[in-house]
Formats: structure tokens, C-alpha cells, sequence
DNA sequence: AGTGTATAT
């Protein structure tokens, strides 16, 4: 790991330093003391303060393993499981998956020998499957659980719920702020459950940590602004022009404003006359590929300063060094479902006092820095103090599938860290109804639906695919379901050359739809252009994203084996006579009808769709090949609305009857 | 008519 900025030799003093001098280590009696004691402990601390690589590593030392169990340490993402676990595997001075390893999906970096194991919290939610009380692990700590994840959210109710079976268990909740005391009280027991000799304060404990921060000064508008973008744009060139050395790190919502504001930056460097560094703008958003991702983490050439100008990415999930300015619009993306009409909706909302503390966090890594706050101090008191819980604006078909095939009886008065509204766990139940996963009670179907729970994959997925054997085209609905996990990633401009873009789309389109469409591009990609990334820079596509549909792929496969149903399975005596005859492409949509019916549409003859019930006004997104095309009836994968018009994504054609046939129960309310 | 904050199984 060299750095070019350092002389000498070449090491970092303060990733180098001792663990022993980290601040955690003061506390480490305090720490063993208080999760021997106490069931439950709240960890409180900053980023730098090392609970995370430290903790586990106390633990294992004070014998939490010593009769065979394993320490688990989850983390909201996949990146962070690695690396965490790489780096404590160095400290033990052991190799990655022996005593220490982590285990993330596709990817199981552990042994036999494994004594403390990293894994995605989502991924130890699916491990409760085969293992509900979590035997194996005596210490289970969720790290970052102010985040409000769905997964992070549910597991610690669903470790709640454990903890009243397995006494022994004890569970650590970090956390880096102020949520302290209500996670604390989430796990405190029930009055009557409290007896006299285990009072609440018995139960858990809270731990503040303190961090290595450098102070970070904070300056707010004397006036609010109107236009953000534009006041943002002034405020990194006032900076370049009269504040030391430092890169810039500049927050704002989407794609589209980082364009504009790289834009209107490189229009007006002329303008600074000579004398100053060069000033170098740089996009960050997850839609970039990921060789474009890597400029910003590159050191600046001589003379230059950075300006990263980046979505929430850069607020938790990617730590970029050098900082030493952040600007903070005040405002984020939110994706809010609406229950009442089923879709979801990506809108701009202000962000919370936590993450506006977290983004000012990013100047003050390495030394001292600033935050530029483009709203007043007032508007800021007026913030809400933590982001909404993802559980209170999500579709929560998928997590009520999940809960009610680990048995949980009442979805509804289930213990929620924060209660979702009624509506959207009634909604998820009532689409989990249509598709015949759960039955009139609420209870999960069997086989189906707990088939479609035991499927990594969306309800409305899992049941098509699931129907696949049914249509005889199991191999085919195969690669469609793990080509829609990718999430409209299939495509990407290389160099943003979007018309090469459009016209590699356009090669493999077929009028059918996008689902078939998808379906033509993974063939080419598996006998042309697999580990071939040359191939698909010459076809606009996304290497790692079809390898990653590969993988998903052969899981989705395995799983159905060990459910019985085989991919070379024929279609069942009793449904040979209807869909003998039929072309394989017509089967591949009545299939998706038979999972898709609620995502019905008709184009009118302005190109533009309308729900059966002509409720709304959808458009196409600009992604599917009906953009350019005519179409009559059709099912789309993804509803979403942005900038006050609802967009339908991954169209495949089908005719009305199906609909019908396939959802009686559904449609006949509204035939009449 | 012209597009998607982020994350996970």
C-alpha cells in the first residue's frame, strides 16, 4: 500500500499505530465487565475509535469462543465485512478465514477453525433459516445500527426475541450516535416480564467510546438560498481561493446536479486568473462504473486540489482520505413507497442533524477541517434528528415474507424497533395474498409460499419463477430473474458515450420486451463475451454486473435443486397439452404474468401507459425498448415516480386475457 | 417523451 504523498518510510504513523493506544483499549475491563454482566450492551462511539476491530478481538480473548462458539459481527455492507475482517485477521496475525473470516453472499471466507466471523447483516437474517436460535454464535454485536437499515432493524428484533430463549446469548449494539438509549430501551424486558430481582436497568448497559476525530469548524448561511447548486458551485471557488491546501468533498442529491455543478466549476476556473492551484472536479454516484469511481480516490497531482462532488455515497459507504472541506447542501435522496398506490418514489428531502454530523464528519479525518453548511442555523434546528427508518418507508412485502416463514405468528404486533405505518404491512400482506404466498390468515403457504421466502428475490420473482417448470422454461426464466437482480446495471456508457450505448441496446432488442431482451444479452455474454471485458466495452455492458447475474444465476439454480425442481425438468403431464406448442417466448410471458399480473399496463396511442384501472398516467422509462417502440398490453417489472412523473421499467408484452387466466381473483372486481 | 440516492439475500 504505497502513497505517493509520503517520503521516507513510507508509512502512515496513524495507521500503523499500536491497538493498545486506541482509545477503546482504556475501556477494555469496563467493556469485558459490562458484556459479562449485562445481556445487552450499547456501544457509543465515534468512527476511528476502533470498536469494531477491537471488541471482537477482547472478546475472543476473554473466552467467549472457548467452548466452540463463534463471535459474529455484522456489517450493513458487503465492502465493509471484508475489510474489517482483513484487517483484524492482521492484528491476530492469522490468516483471512482461519480463526478469523467473514462470510458475505457468494463469498464464505471462513473454516472450521473460525472463532470470530464478518458477515452482512442481511446474510445472517437468512442464516436464522436453518439456524433460528443462532446457536453457534455466543456474542452476536450488529455493527452501525443508527444506520436504520431494514436488515439491521429486523435482526435486532428478531436477537430480542432469541435472547428470551437463550439467556446466555449477548448481544452488542454499536452505534455512533445519539440512538443509544433508545436501542438500550428496545431490549429492556416488559414490565411483566421485569421480575424483582432482574429490574431494567439489569438488562443492558451503555458504553461511550471516545473517538479520534480532529475538530471540524462549522459555518452556516447568514440567509437561506434558493439555489443550492449554484451557491454551492461559489462556495468551492471561494475556497480554492482562500483557504489552505485540502481537497473539497461537495454533497448533493443526484447524477444529474454533480453534472451540472462539475459543469458550472470548469466553466468558471478561467475566471480565477492566475496564481491559484489547479482546481480538478470530480463525479462520485454509484451509477458510475467503477473504473470512473477510482479517480477520486487517487491522490491529486501536484499543485491540484480535488473537488469531489458526490451523492450520499461519500456520507458512510466510501471514505475517501485527504478532505479537508466538505460543503453540505442540506439535502438527500429518499426512496419512499406509497402503499396506497403501490409504487415507490425518489424524492429530495432535507437531511437529518445525524447524517449533516456524519457528512461534516468526512473534513475532519486526517486533521482539522471545515463544513460549509448551505443552509442557516435555524434551518438546521428545525432537522429531524435521525433519518426515517428505512422499515417506515419501504415495500415490505419482501421482509413480511421473510418474518412470517421464520414463524413469526403476528406480523402486525411483531416487536418493530420502530413500528412501520399499518398500511404498508397491510399492503405487503395483501400483495403476499395475491400471489398466494400467505393465505387469508396471514399464515405462509406451503409449498409456495415458503418456496418464494426461501428465494433471494422479490415476491412477484420468486412466484414466476417459481411457475417457471409449469411453462417449460425454467432455464430461461432462470437467467431473466438473475438478470432483473441487476437492477437496470446491465447497460453502462463506457467514456459516456451515450448513443453507443442506445445502439448496443438496440442489437440485442427483440420485440417482445425488455425481459427477453435481457434474456439475449446474457446468452451473448456467456458463449462471446464471458471474462471477455473487451466484449462488452465494445457492447455497452457492465462486466461485473453479468458476472455477478452468473453467480446469482447458478444460486437461484442450486437453491431450486435442493427444492427438487431442476432446470432440465420437463413441463408436468398436466400442462403439456396447453403449452406444448407454444413459441418459448410466449411462454416466458404468460410466466411473468403469472407473477407480474398487479404490474398490468396499457399504451395509449401517445406512447405513455395507463394502470387497468386508468388511475394513472405511467411513462416509459427511457431504458426499455418500448421508449422507442409501440406496445399494447404489457407487465413492468419496477414502478418508480421521480420529478413528479411515474416511470415503468422492464416492460414485457402479454395480452389482456392472461391476466385473467392467471389472476382470477385478482381482476374480477374490476372486469365487473 | 429522455432516466436511478444507497444497500442486501
Amino acid at each position: 500500500m504505497a502513497d505517493d504523498e509520503d517520503e521516507g518510510l513510507g508509512l502512515i504513523p496513524e495507521l500503523y499505530k499500536p491497538p493498545a493506544l486506541l482509545p477503546i483499549a482504556q475501556l477494555k475491563d469496563a467493556l469485558l465487565y459490562t458484556i459479562e454482566t449485562y445481556p445487552v450492551t450499547i456501544i457509543v462511539g465515534e468512527t476511528g475509535s476502533g470498536k469494531t476491530t477491537q471488541i471482537p478481538q477482547f472478546l475472543l480473548k476473554a473466552g467467549w469462543t472457548s467452548d466452540g462458539s463463534v463471535i459474529a459481527v455484522t456489517q450493513p455492507r458487503r465492502i465493509a465485512a471484508t475489510s474489517v475482517a482483513a484487517r483484524v485477521a492482521e492484528e491476530i496475525g492469522c490468516q483471512l478465514g482461519q480463526e478469523v473470516g467473514y462470510s458475505i453472499r457468494f463469498e464464505d471466507v471462513t473454516s472450521a477453525k473460525t472463532q470470530i466471523k464478518f458477515l452482512t447483516d442481511g446474510l445472517l437474517l437468512r442464516e436464522m433459516l436453518v439456524d433460528p436460535l443462532l446457536k453457534r454464535y455466543s456474542v452476536v454485536m450488529v455493527d452501525e445500527a443508527h444506520e436504520r437499515s431494514l436488515s439491521s432493524d429486523i435482526l435486532l428484533s428478531l436477537l430480542k426475541k432469541i435472547m428470551r430463549k437463550r439467556p446466555e446469548l449477548r448481544v452488542v449494539v454499536s452505534s455512533a450516535t445519539i440512538e443509544a438509549e433508545k436501542f438500550l430501551e428496545f431490549f429492556a424486558p416488559e414490565e411483566e416480564e421485569a421480575t424483582n430481582k432482574q429490574a431494567k436497568s439489569d438488562f443492558g448497559h451503555i458504553i461511550s467510546i471516545e473517538g479520534r476525530m480532529h475538530p471540524v469548524e462549522i459555518q452556516y448561511l447568514a440567509e437561506p438560498v434558493s439555489d443550492y447548486v449554484e451557491r454551492a458551485v461559489q462556495t468551492v471557488l471561494d475556497i480554492h481561493t482562500t483557504e489552505e491546501k485540502g481537497d473539497i468533498l461537495l454533497f448533493l442529491t443526484g447524477r444529474e446536479e454533480i453534472e451540472d455543478a462539475i459543469d458550472m466549476i470548469t466553466d468558471r476556473i478561467p475566471d480565477l486568473g492566475p496564481g491559484y492551484q489547479t482546481l480538478q472536479p470530480l463525479p462520485l454516484y454509484a451509477g458510475l462504473s467503477t473504473d470512473q469511481q477510482m479517480y477520486v480516490f487517487q491522490p491529486a497531482a501536484e499543485n491540484t486540489r480535488k473537488v469531489i462532488v458526490s451523492t450520499n455515497i461519500a456520507e458512510a459507504s466510501v471514505t475517501i482520505d485527504g478532505i479537508g472541506y466538505v460543503i453540505d447542501c442540506g439535502f438527500v435522496k429518499l426512496r419512499n413507497y406509497d402503499p396506497g398506490l403501490g409504487i415507490e418514489r425518489l424524492s429530495v428531502c432535507p437531511v437529518s442533524r445525524a447524517s449533516a454530523t456524519q457528512r461534516a464528519g468526512r473534513a475532519g479525518r486526517t486533521r482539522p477541517g471545515k463544513c460549509f453548511r448551505l443552509y442557516t442555523e435555524s434551518a438546521y434546528s428545525t432537522l429531524p434528528e435521525t433519518t426515517f427508518p428505512e422499515i417506515q418507508r419501504s415495500n415490505l412485502a419482501p421482509v413480511i415474507l421473510q418474518l412470517t416463514n421464520l414463524g413469526i405468528q403476528n406480523v402486525v404486533r411483531f416487536d418493530y424497533l420502530s413500528r412501520p405505518p399499518s398500511q404498508l404491512v397491510i399492503r405487503a400482506i395483501d400483495t403476499l395474498y395475491s400471489l398466494g404466498a400467505v393465505d387469508d390468515q396471514a399464515r405462509l403457504t406451503k409449498p409456495l409460499g415458503a418456496r418464494m421466502a426461501d428465494l433471494p428475490l422479490e415476491p412477484m420473482l420468486a412466484k414466476a419463477l417459481l411457475n417457471a417448470p409449469n411453462f417449460g422454461c425454467l432455464p430461461e426464466m432462470l437467467t431473466i430473474a438473475a438478470m432483473m437482480t441487476l437492477q437496470g446495471t446491465t447497460f453502462v456508457s463506457h467514456d459516456g458515450n451515450k448513443k453507443q450505448e442506445d445502439k448496443a441496446k438496440r442489437r440485442f432488442a427483440v420485440e417482445e420486451g425488455d425481459h427477453i431482451t435481457l434474456y439475449n444479452v446474457y446468452e451473448a455474454f456467456v458463449s462471446q463475451g464471458k471474462k471477455d471485458a473487451q466484449w462488452c466495452r465494445e457492447h455497452s455492458l457492465n462486466f461485473k454486473a453479468l458476472v455477478k447475474a452468473m453467480s446469482v444465476r447458478k444460486q437461484l439454480k442450486n437453491q431450486l435443486e435442493r427444492l427438487g425442481i431442476a432446470e432440465t425438468v420437463s413441463i408436468p403431464a398436466a400442462h403439456v397439452s396447453r403449452v406444448g406448442p407454444m413459441s418459448m417466448t410466449e411462454r416466458v410471458r404468460r410466466c411473468l404474468t403469472t407473477g407480474f399480473f398487479a404490474h398490468a399496463a396499457r399504451m395509449k396511442p401517445d406512447g405513455t401507459f395507463q394502470t387497468p384501472s386508468g388511475s394513472a398516467t405511467l411513462y416509459v422509462h427511457p431504458s426499455s425498448i418500448f421508449f422507442h417502440r409501440k406496445a399494447d398490453w404489457v407487465i413492468y417489472h419496477e414502478i418508480m415516480e421521480t420529478k413528479n412523473k411515474i416511470y415503468i421499467r422492464d416492460l414485457t408484452t402479454i395480452e389482456m386475457d392472461w391476466l385473467v387466466e392467471y389472476a382470477p381473483e385478482y381482476y374480477r372486481v374490476r372486469q365487473r
